[in-house]
DNA sequence: AGCTTCAATATGTCTATACATATTAAGAGG
DNA sequence: CCTCTTAATATGTATAGACATATTGAAGCT
């Protein structure tokens, strides 16, 4: 075990005792490293660890205090569909659905600034069975070579996450019940529940692309482990 | 901008464009630090900011590869109900439904390890509401001041975040059909969709406790946004 | 009071050097 | 051919000193 990895151990044990309580602020880093007996260098990187983990802030001048806990935090990643698929053990496939030129709601009409848009839906499948389906917009001004594909073949998902690097992006997660559309491919009858997936990419404040990704809710569960420190 | 920072954004260049395709191995730190005429710690810097963010992935030895991106990752956290309904202006509401010694299924026997369990059940509610049921399992040999503690004005969920410190969270988010219980408890008509979090953590291999979330799904969104670098 | 100015301060960054350690690849021995 | 040992190597950690910079809180001015 290394020092930083023992300091912050330490560090860990007083924040959850309450010896330093939620909104405490600590000691500077020369006096931790004095009473730990090591350099700055080596309080810091413990201290990087705990704000890497959302158990402390730090700002500058003001020094560093214990987080208030609001909740759990994790980090989840959403895969690519088919290597979602693909690692459950399913055959991946997919079915193009339709591309049109977007008639674009009010909504999607703020988000996109009024920038041209293309519209595609398709299908997901894993073992020939609908799995996921798609619904995306993507703005051409953005992403101009979007105009020339087909979509025929690959998915927008993927074809876009090797293309177009994006900065920011906005997650949403929702149960619903299974819309018209839902139901027609993804083979559920009226009333089924789907799990939604919302999601807005930009690129330096150029909005990219939204999509609404439902699945099928008896396959499909998003799950996160986190080994925290300690 | 400090050089680390341009540096980085360097690298983020070479990635996206793919002059530092996926998988490829990058220059020893030494060697980038030559080229950036830098100092390693600089590098080193840059590559841990890149490391962060899950686009490159480092291992003694074997040098710093650029990962095939799999989808796309976000931090979320997942707040205190009461944190969560007050901050969108609502009146926080608590309603203990029930506590007894916990009849464990055979599968929470499996996973608490046949430890001595206590069940608690209740009801988080927004401006009288009913909003999130909590169905929870607590360990009592991990967490034995839970035998005590009646619940009836202080949710475990809060109970348990103030007092015992976890070190391993296990996270499942699903969309389901309300159960009985959910509708007797949220107010919902058979055939309501409902979102499910479920959520078990453990202290140093110790199972703490095991929880279930479900959340009207009318009123109940998860949303992570996520600016990353550059 | 309200506003601006300014210095004090704790965190942030950078450098340079040394040593530690996981992991791989090559070589030795069976 | 396979296993074990061993050395090479790239990343990881620690140190010490210097400078940068956001923020705060106090002093001075209108």
């Amino acid at each position: 075990m290394h020092p930083y990895e023992s300091i912050r151990t330490e560090m860990l044990r007083r924040i959850n005792d309450q010896s330093w309580p939620a909104g405490f602020t600590l000691p500077r880093e020369e006096d931790l490293a004095e009473e730990f007996g090591v350099a700055r260098g080596t309080i810091r990187r413990a201290l990087a660890s705990l704000s890497e983990a959302g158990l402390i802030e730090r700002k500058r001048r003001a020094g560093t205090r214990v987080v208030d806990r609001r909740g759990h935090r994790s980090t989840l990643t959403i895969p690519i569909v088919r290597h979602e698929i693909e690692a459950r053990g399913g055959h991946y496939g997919y079915r193009l659905i339709c591309v049109d030129e977007a008639a674009a709601s009010p909504l999607d009409k703020t988000l996109f600034e009024g920038a041209p848009l293309r519209h595609v839906r398709c299908l997901h499948l894993s073992d020939d069975k609908p799995f996921q389906l798609e619904d995306r917009l993507i703005n051409l001004d953005a992403v101009p070579d979007a105009a020339d594909e087909t979509f025929d073949t690959v998915s927008p998902n993927e074809w876009l996450v090797q293309r177009a690097p994006y900065s920011f992006i906005r997650t949403g997660l929702r149960a619903e019940l299974a819309h018209q559309i839902d139901q027609d491919h993804l083979g559920l009858k009226a009333g089924a529940p789907v799990f939604v997936i919302e999601r807005q990419t930009r690129f330096r404040d150029a909005p990219l692309t939204s999509v609404r990704l439902s699945n099928r809710a008896d396959e499909f569960e998003i799950v996160t482990e986190s080994g925290d420190l300690l």
